[in-house]
DNA sequence: CGATATGCTACATATTCCGTAGCAACGGGC
DNA sequence: GCCCGTTGCTACGGAATATGTAGCATATCG
Protein backbone atom coordinates (compact mmCIF):
# COMPACT_ATOMS: atom_id res chain seq x y z
CA UNK A 1 0.00 0.00 0.00
CA UNK A 2 1.77 2.87 -1.09
CA UNK A 3 0.04 6.27 -0.23
CA UNK A 4 -2.36 7.52 2.70
CA UNK A 5 -5.15 8.86 0.45
CA UNK A 6 -4.18 12.18 1.79
CA UNK A 7 -1.19 12.71 -0.62
CA UNK A 8 -1.70 15.52 -3.26
CA UNK A 9 -4.28 17.80 -3.80
CA UNK A 10 -4.24 18.77 -7.00
CA UNK A 11 -6.33 20.54 -8.92
CA UNK A 12 -10.14 19.91 -7.84
CA UNK A 13 -11.70 17.70 -10.45
CA UNK A 14 -11.36 18.21 -14.55
CA UNK A 15 -13.64 20.40 -15.88
CA UNK A 16 -16.67 21.45 -13.61
CA UNK A 17 -15.09 24.95 -12.62
CA UNK A 18 -17.94 25.93 -10.73
CA UNK A 19 -17.38 24.06 -7.41
CA UNK A 20 -21.14 23.54 -7.11
CA UNK A 21 -21.12 19.88 -5.68
CA UNK A 22 -23.63 17.96 -8.59
CA UNK A 23 -20.70 19.25 -11.22
CA UNK A 24 -18.25 17.82 -9.16
CA UNK A 25 -20.36 14.62 -8.58
CA UNK A 26 -21.40 14.70 -11.97
CA UNK A 27 -18.01 14.60 -13.43
CA UNK A 28 -16.46 12.30 -10.86
CA UNK A 29 -18.67 9.99 -12.12
CA UNK A 30 -18.42 10.36 -15.74
CA UNK A 31 -14.68 8.74 -15.41
CA UNK A 32 -13.67 5.74 -17.67
CA UNK A 33 -14.34 2.62 -15.15
CA UNK A 34 -16.02 4.93 -12.20
CA UNK A 35 -18.98 3.93 -11.94
CA UNK A 36 -18.40 0.81 -13.14
CA UNK A 37 -16.21 0.68 -10.43
CA UNK A 38 -18.95 1.52 -8.12
CA UNK A 39 -21.39 -0.70 -9.54
CA UNK A 40 -19.16 -3.64 -9.14
CA UNK A 41 -18.69 -3.02 -5.44
CA UNK A 42 -22.40 -2.77 -4.65
CA UNK A 43 -22.61 -5.37 -2.58
CA UNK A 44 -19.39 -6.79 -1.45
CA UNK A 45 -15.81 -6.17 -0.96
CA UNK A 46 -13.42 -7.16 -3.55
CA UNK A 47 -9.31 -7.13 -4.10
CA UNK A 48 -7.93 -4.79 -6.68
CA UNK A 49 -7.64 -7.85 -8.94
CA UNK A 50 -10.87 -9.28 -8.53
CA UNK A 51 -12.47 -5.91 -9.41
CA UNK A 52 -10.12 -5.71 -12.69
CA UNK A 53 -11.44 -9.11 -14.13
CA UNK A 54 -15.03 -7.98 -13.29
CA UNK A 55 -14.19 -4.43 -15.03
CA UNK A 56 -13.25 -6.37 -18.50
CA UNK A 57 -9.69 -6.26 -17.13
CA UNK A 58 -9.43 -2.89 -17.54
CA UNK A 59 -6.01 -1.90 -17.06
CA UNK A 60 -4.79 -1.61 -13.56
CA UNK A 61 -3.19 2.08 -14.28
CA UNK A 62 -7.02 3.39 -14.64
CA UNK A 63 -8.18 1.42 -12.04
CA UNK A 64 -5.85 2.46 -9.61
CA UNK A 65 -6.08 6.00 -10.32
CA UNK A 66 -9.89 5.64 -10.00
CA UNK A 67 -10.12 4.20 -6.89
CA UNK A 68 -7.53 6.42 -5.55
CA UNK A 69 -9.99 9.24 -6.47
CA UNK A 70 -12.54 7.21 -5.22
CA UNK A 71 -10.70 6.87 -1.97
CA UNK A 72 -10.65 10.19 -1.65
CA UNK A 73 -13.67 11.49 -1.94
CA UNK A 74 -14.90 8.78 0.64
CA UNK A 75 -17.00 6.91 -1.10
CA UNK A 76 -14.21 3.67 -1.40
CA UNK A 77 -12.00 2.21 1.15
CA UNK A 78 -9.34 -0.33 1.49
CA UNK A 79 -9.79 -2.88 3.70
CA UNK A 80 -6.63 -4.51 4.54
CA UNK A 81 -8.33 -8.34 5.36
CA UNK A 82 -11.15 -7.81 2.72
CA UNK A 83 -10.19 -5.57 0.23
CA UNK A 84 -11.85 -2.48 -1.77
CA UNK A 85 -15.08 -1.62 -0.54
CA UNK A 86 -17.74 1.00 -0.66
CA UNK A 87 -17.83 3.27 2.69
CA UNK A 88 -20.98 4.15 3.91
CA UNK A 89 -21.08 7.00 1.90
CA UNK A 90 -20.34 5.14 -0.81
CA UNK A 91 -23.29 2.99 0.13
CA UNK A 92 -25.51 6.45 -0.33
CA UNK A 93 -24.36 6.72 -3.54
CA UNK A 94 -25.25 3.39 -4.40
CA UNK A 95 -28.76 3.64 -3.48
CA UNK A 96 -29.12 6.50 -5.32
CA UNK A 97 -27.68 4.47 -8.45
CA UNK A 98 -29.52 1.28 -8.34
CA UNK A 99 -32.61 2.26 -10.33
CA UNK A 100 -30.60 2.27 -12.96
CA UNK A 101 -30.45 -1.18 -13.24
CA UNK A 102 -34.18 -1.45 -14.10
CA UNK A 103 -33.95 1.76 -15.94
CA UNK A 104 -31.04 -0.29 -18.14
CA UNK A 105 -33.63 -3.10 -19.04
CA UNK A 106 -36.49 -0.90 -20.12
CA UNK A 107 -33.88 1.06 -22.45
CA UNK A 108 -32.34 -1.94 -24.09
CA UNK A 109 -35.98 -2.68 -25.21
CA UNK A 110 -36.67 0.73 -26.93
CA UNK A 111 -33.86 2.80 -27.94
CA UNK A 112 -30.48 1.02 -27.15
CA UNK A 113 -28.14 0.64 -29.37
CA UNK A 114 -27.53 -2.95 -29.93
CA UNK B 1 -18.68 11.93 -40.37
CA UNK B 2 -21.61 13.75 -41.38
CA UNK B 3 -24.05 11.09 -40.43
CA UNK B 4 -27.83 10.61 -40.07
CA UNK B 5 -27.98 9.37 -36.67
CA UNK B 6 -29.75 6.02 -37.83
CA UNK B 7 -26.58 5.24 -40.37
CA UNK B 8 -23.88 2.75 -38.85
CA UNK B 9 -24.55 0.66 -35.99
CA UNK B 10 -20.92 0.89 -35.32
CA UNK B 11 -19.21 -1.56 -32.15
CA UNK B 12 -21.84 -1.37 -29.94
CA UNK B 13 -19.89 0.61 -26.84
CA UNK B 14 -16.40 0.58 -25.72
CA UNK B 15 -15.59 -1.54 -22.85
CA UNK B 16 -18.64 -4.01 -21.68
CA UNK B 17 -17.99 -6.75 -23.93
CA UNK B 18 -20.98 -8.30 -22.29
CA UNK B 19 -23.98 -7.02 -23.82
CA UNK B 20 -25.54 -6.99 -20.26
CA UNK B 21 -27.86 -3.96 -21.12
CA UNK B 22 -26.55 -2.27 -17.33
CA UNK B 23 -22.65 -2.40 -18.40
CA UNK B 24 -23.71 -0.82 -22.14
CA UNK B 25 -26.08 1.86 -20.37
CA UNK B 26 -23.03 2.47 -17.16
CA UNK B 27 -20.50 2.57 -20.21
CA UNK B 28 -22.23 5.48 -22.19
CA UNK B 29 -22.91 7.30 -19.03
CA UNK B 30 -19.32 7.06 -17.82
CA UNK B 31 -17.86 9.04 -20.64
CA UNK B 32 -16.54 12.62 -20.65
CA UNK B 33 -19.88 15.40 -20.43
CA UNK B 34 -21.84 12.65 -21.60
CA UNK B 35 -23.99 12.75 -17.87
CA UNK B 36 -23.30 16.58 -17.49
CA UNK B 37 -25.27 16.88 -20.91
CA UNK B 38 -27.81 14.76 -20.14
CA UNK B 39 -28.25 16.94 -16.57
CA UNK B 40 -27.94 20.10 -18.06
CA UNK B 41 -31.10 18.94 -20.52
CA UNK B 42 -33.00 18.19 -17.87
CA UNK B 43 -35.62 20.93 -17.74
CA UNK B 44 -35.20 22.59 -21.03
CA UNK B 45 -34.32 22.29 -24.98
CA UNK B 46 -30.87 23.84 -25.67
CA UNK B 47 -29.20 24.47 -29.07
CA UNK B 48 -25.82 23.23 -29.35
CA UNK B 49 -24.20 26.44 -28.45
CA UNK B 50 -25.82 27.37 -25.34
CA UNK B 51 -25.18 24.09 -24.21
CA UNK B 52 -21.73 24.09 -24.73
CA UNK B 53 -21.52 27.51 -22.79
CA UNK B 54 -23.15 25.59 -20.34
CA UNK B 55 -20.84 22.82 -20.28
CA UNK B 56 -17.72 24.81 -19.63
CA UNK B 57 -16.82 25.33 -22.90
CA UNK B 58 -16.08 21.80 -23.67
CA UNK B 59 -14.60 21.60 -26.76
CA UNK B 60 -17.55 20.97 -29.97
CA UNK B 61 -15.64 18.04 -31.01
CA UNK B 62 -16.81 15.97 -27.89
CA UNK B 63 -20.07 17.34 -27.56
CA UNK B 64 -20.69 16.91 -30.97
CA UNK B 65 -20.13 13.33 -30.56
CA UNK B 66 -21.79 12.65 -27.33
CA UNK B 67 -24.91 14.15 -28.75
CA UNK B 68 -24.83 11.78 -31.74
CA UNK B 69 -24.17 9.17 -29.42
CA UNK B 70 -27.02 10.27 -26.89
CA UNK B 71 -29.26 10.33 -30.10
CA UNK B 72 -28.51 7.16 -31.53
CA UNK B 73 -29.44 5.82 -27.54
CA UNK B 74 -32.63 7.73 -28.19
CA UNK B 75 -32.15 9.57 -24.77
CA UNK B 76 -31.71 12.88 -26.88
CA UNK B 77 -33.45 14.10 -29.79
CA UNK B 78 -32.60 17.67 -32.11
CA UNK B 79 -35.39 19.68 -32.53
CA UNK B 80 -35.18 21.89 -35.68
CA UNK B 81 -36.84 24.84 -33.67
CA UNK B 82 -35.86 24.63 -29.99
CA UNK B 83 -32.70 22.58 -30.29
CA UNK B 84 -31.43 19.38 -28.10
CA UNK B 85 -33.90 18.18 -25.98
CA UNK B 86 -34.78 14.61 -23.86
CA UNK B 87 -37.08 11.96 -25.57
CA UNK B 88 -39.61 10.27 -23.26
CA UNK B 89 -37.27 8.02 -22.56
CA UNK B 90 -34.11 10.30 -21.88
CA UNK B 91 -36.58 11.96 -19.18
CA UNK B 92 -37.26 8.62 -17.86
CA UNK B 93 -33.32 8.59 -17.36
CA UNK B 94 -33.35 11.38 -15.86
CA UNK B 95 -35.67 11.01 -13.57
CA UNK B 96 -33.62 8.17 -12.26
CA UNK B 97 -30.38 10.27 -11.90
CA UNK B 98 -31.93 13.45 -10.40
CA UNK B 99 -31.16 11.82 -6.76
CA UNK B 100 -28.17 12.54 -7.03
CA UNK B 101 -28.46 16.00 -6.51
CA UNK B 102 -29.66 15.20 -3.11
CA UNK B 103 -26.49 13.03 -2.47
CA UNK B 104 -24.20 15.45 -3.44
CA UNK B 105 -25.11 18.13 -1.55
CA UNK B 106 -24.66 15.51 1.76
CA UNK B 107 -21.78 14.63 0.10
CA UNK B 108 -19.85 17.56 -0.30
CA UNK B 109 -20.61 18.45 3.55
CA UNK B 110 -19.01 14.81 4.66
CA UNK B 111 -16.75 13.18 2.25
CA UNK B 112 -16.04 14.97 -1.26
CA UNK B 113 -12.83 16.69 -2.56
CA UNK B 114 -12.97 20.57 -2.20
C1' DC C 1 -27.66 42.21 -49.56
C1' DG C 2 -25.35 41.96 -44.88
C1' DA C 3 -25.52 40.35 -40.14
C1' DT C 4 -26.30 36.83 -37.03
C1' DA C 5 -27.21 32.18 -35.36
C1' DT C 6 -27.67 27.51 -36.12
C1' DG C 7 -25.53 22.42 -36.42
C1' DC C 8 -21.48 20.52 -37.43
C1' DT C 9 -16.58 19.54 -39.00
C1' DA C 10 -11.03 19.86 -39.67
C1' DC C 11 -6.79 19.61 -37.78
C1' DA C 12 -2.86 19.97 -34.73
C1' DT C 13 -1.81 19.75 -29.96
C1' DA C 14 -2.43 18.08 -25.29
C1' DT C 15 -4.22 14.71 -22.26
C1' DT C 16 -5.76 10.33 -21.05
C1' DC C 17 -6.08 5.44 -21.51
C1' DC C 18 -4.53 0.85 -22.57
C1' DG C 19 -1.50 -3.37 -22.26
C1' DT C 20 2.26 -5.52 -20.67
C1' DA C 21 5.44 -6.13 -17.48
C1' DG C 22 7.19 -5.87 -13.12
C1' DC C 23 8.10 -4.28 -8.21
C1' DA C 24 7.85 -4.63 -2.90
C1' DA C 25 5.34 -6.48 0.94
C1' DC C 26 2.69 -9.97 3.23
C1' DG C 27 1.42 -14.53 4.36
C1' DG C 28 1.49 -19.77 4.48
C1' DG C 29 3.72 -24.20 4.12
C1' DC C 30 7.74 -26.65 4.59
C1' DG D 1 15.39 -19.95 6.93
C1' DC D 2 13.17 -20.67 1.77
C1' DC D 3 9.83 -20.86 -1.89
C1' DC D 4 5.39 -19.66 -3.68
C1' DG D 5 1.26 -17.38 -4.42
C1' DT D 6 -1.30 -13.24 -3.53
C1' DT D 7 -1.88 -8.67 -2.39
C1' DG D 8 -1.70 -3.32 -3.83
C1' DC D 9 0.54 -0.59 -6.88
C1' DT D 10 3.69 1.50 -10.54
C1' DA D 11 6.65 2.28 -15.18
C1' DC D 12 6.60 2.94 -19.79
C1' DG D 13 5.53 3.20 -24.79
C1' DG D 14 2.00 3.27 -28.03
C1' DA D 15 -2.93 3.89 -29.03
C1' DA D 16 -7.14 6.27 -28.36
C1' DT D 17 -9.68 10.67 -26.86
C1' DA D 18 -10.15 15.31 -25.66
C1' DT D 19 -8.99 20.14 -26.29
C1' DG D 20 -8.81 24.58 -28.70
C1' DT D 21 -9.24 27.32 -32.59
C1' DA D 22 -10.93 28.01 -36.78
C1' DG D 23 -14.14 27.54 -40.23
C1' DC D 24 -17.97 25.65 -43.32
C1' DA D 25 -22.85 25.44 -45.05
C1' DT D 26 -27.37 26.63 -44.11
C1' DA D 27 -31.11 29.35 -42.35
C1' DT D 28 -33.41 33.53 -40.57
C1' DC D 29 -33.90 38.02 -39.82
C1' DG D 30 -33.65 43.02 -41.05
Amino acid sequence: MAKPVSGKPRRAVRGSTTGRPIMVLLDLLGRRWTLRIVWELRDHALTSRALRELCDDASPTVLQARLTELRQAGLVELQPASGYRLTKLGRELMETVLPLHRFAERWSKSGAPE
